[in-house]
DNA sequence: TTTGACATGTCAATCGTTTGACATATGTTT
DNA sequence: AAACATATGTCAAACGATTGACATGTCAAA
């Protein structure tokens, strides 16, 4: 790969000029500058960004941890965080922690020894003081530690919303699906609100925590099975994600109950999925895109050293479809 | 953040000591070893890569360029992708190209200046004299020209039997749904076996070319309901991904079609959601994983100078589910 | 004629790490 | 005593780019 040096010689100019024509700083004439201009074209000139970023101290890397990138809404959040690096002129840096601890640990060692920018924290499972020492970091409806800005949305209002949906429609017992609760997940909300409007109308529930394994689906139909099987009356199923909602529906199908008739369900995030499927999915939307866009504005003004909130909580919205 | 001269310094060694510890040469006893260990551990000391990647002239970094993580298709791939990068001691930089050319451009422009091992490209818009020039390049499922390495996999086969799966079990009209047939897609050997197998069994059939753009979902489902209004007595639809298949499924529902009985549907890839849909999917599996594996290979080999196969097709296998 | 804008050059330091060449010890074997 | 392994040090160059300080021009305006 040439370096700024061969375009120096090619165009017989020096180094400092042919910096000075990169960055546009001190006088150039326009004659050095095409000239420049075109020894870099004939010589397939990049400039080494790895140069520039040691000298800069500043890699313009944002880590993204994620559980999963193949699970629907960690693929959507992605998407939309790269659109926003991108658009700050930023590179994403991927990884897939699988909720594994030591690939995470290790995934983060990573990342400081490349010196991102910041990491964006899509999956925890570690202690706090790993996180520290980072130059910018933001997580993604987790709640680390006061000194550890998040984004999430409006987690109690969506539980309500979900749980209300199913009560007004006439639910007389009411399964909720949600995730390990022991993890100090912000999702815990929901159930939080589940449990609270339930109680408020006197219905009849039963709550079954997953372990959330996002990446052994057969699991989730297993919990579900057992779920009809033990409670052969529910009439109503809030799930923490559409992907179990979606197993839900398939299960019910198997059992021959009809949907929304029999049973009614609501799933959760709203990813893109839920519209494919038949019937479309009733769940309860977070505002991803806008998500991610906070979240990497947060990395970019921890970066650059302004103040940033600690805290961002975005609102849910309740998007009836065809499974209630 | 701490450097090897902090460590040196608060070890009282020299950088020349700490930096043989660090990479295992040359002599060293077990007790300066001992102390720079916990010197770099109570600095929190994490060498600097970008110093080091200077230096070695490797960075590490694969660049992965699809049209979109949030498709669940290239949102596995990624996935997979991640898993075998880390494995190589390698990091994913991830970018969507949205199927524009310009980012696109602009996004292998920024790879070369970040000195990438490789790229793998699961998009590819333009023309061969881009992609000269970089170290290493492996093409998702595209050919571009014979100096270009791909992988792929057996898309004549998965046409044919996905057709004749259709044709076995009774179909006298059908439909394929097919990409944009200009860009020289591999995919397009699937549409070249269903043409074929279509002509030998002297089926009637109508094949909808879309313009294959991932993004706008409402499109796909504009096609099919155009497909059935122009064609009502179709009653079979092998679709060109688990996407529109979905759709279709969707589509036929509305219209009171019963599947299978009615109408058969035959998807492609057999991404995770294919599972998940009720009904389940009947499809053409791609060993995505392999191929992801060759893929990372590929670009490891051509990075170590190592010999390459310019091509890979693996084998594609058929999954009956419950839409045929 | 002086001043100042414009144009380019030379030189050296800096970013953090690696590495080879070479020096200088202290031990341990022959 | 010579030879050698072990252990550490000093020094400098290299990776590719940026940048500030300073020198040296030319040319036009005051």
């Amino acid at each position: 790969m040439a370096t700024i040096h061969d375009v120096a010689a090619m165009a017989g100019v020096s180094v400092t000029t042919v910096s000075r024509v990169l960055n546009n700083r001190g006088y150039i004439s326009e004659d050095t500058r095409r000239k420049v201009y075109s020894c870099m074209e004939a010589l397939n000139y990049q400039p080494n960004e790895i140069a520039r970023s040691l000298l800069r101290k500043q890699s313009n890397l944002i880590g993204l941890i994620v559980p999963d990138v193949a699970h629907p809404f960690f693929s959507e959040l992605t998407s939309h965080i790269e659109y926003y690096a991108y658009e700050l002129g930023s590179k994403v840096l991927l990884c897939n922690s699988q909720l594994d601890p030591v690939k995470e640990r290790d995934y983060i060692d990573m990342m400081k020894r490349n010196r991102v920018d910041g990491i964006i924290m899509g999956s925890h499972t570690l202690e706090v003081d790993v996180y520290s020492n980072l130059k910018g970091i933001v997580t993604f409806d987790r709640q680390i530690d006061e000194h550890i800005p998040y984004v999430c949305s409006d987690n109690y209002e969506g539980g309500r919303l979900a749980t209300r949906l199913l009560i007004d429609k006439g639910c007389r017992k009411i399964a909720h699906i949600c995730g390990n609760l022991q993890l100090q997940l912000l999702a815990n909300r929901r159930t939080d609100a589940f449990r609270h409007e339930v109680h408020k109308h006197g219905i009849e529930h039963v709550i079954i925590e997953t372990d959330m394994n996002v990446f052994d689906q057969n699991q989730y139909e297993a919990y579900v099975n057992r779920l009809f099987a033990d409670h052969a009356d529910v009439d109503g199923v809030f799930a923490t994600s559409d992907i179990i909602a979606a197993f839900v529906v398939k299960v019910c199908r198997k059992l021959g109950r009809r949907i929304p008739e029999d049973v009614r369900v609501v799933g959760y995030d709203d990813v893109n999925n839920a519209s494919w499927f038949t019937p479309a999915l009733t769940t309860v939307r977070q505002p991803l895109k806008e998500m991610a866009r906070l979240a990497v504005e947060s990395i970019r003004k921890q970066a650059e050293e302004e103040a940033v909130e600690p805290a961002r909580m975005l609102p849910v919205e309740l998007i009836e479809r065809e499974t209630t």
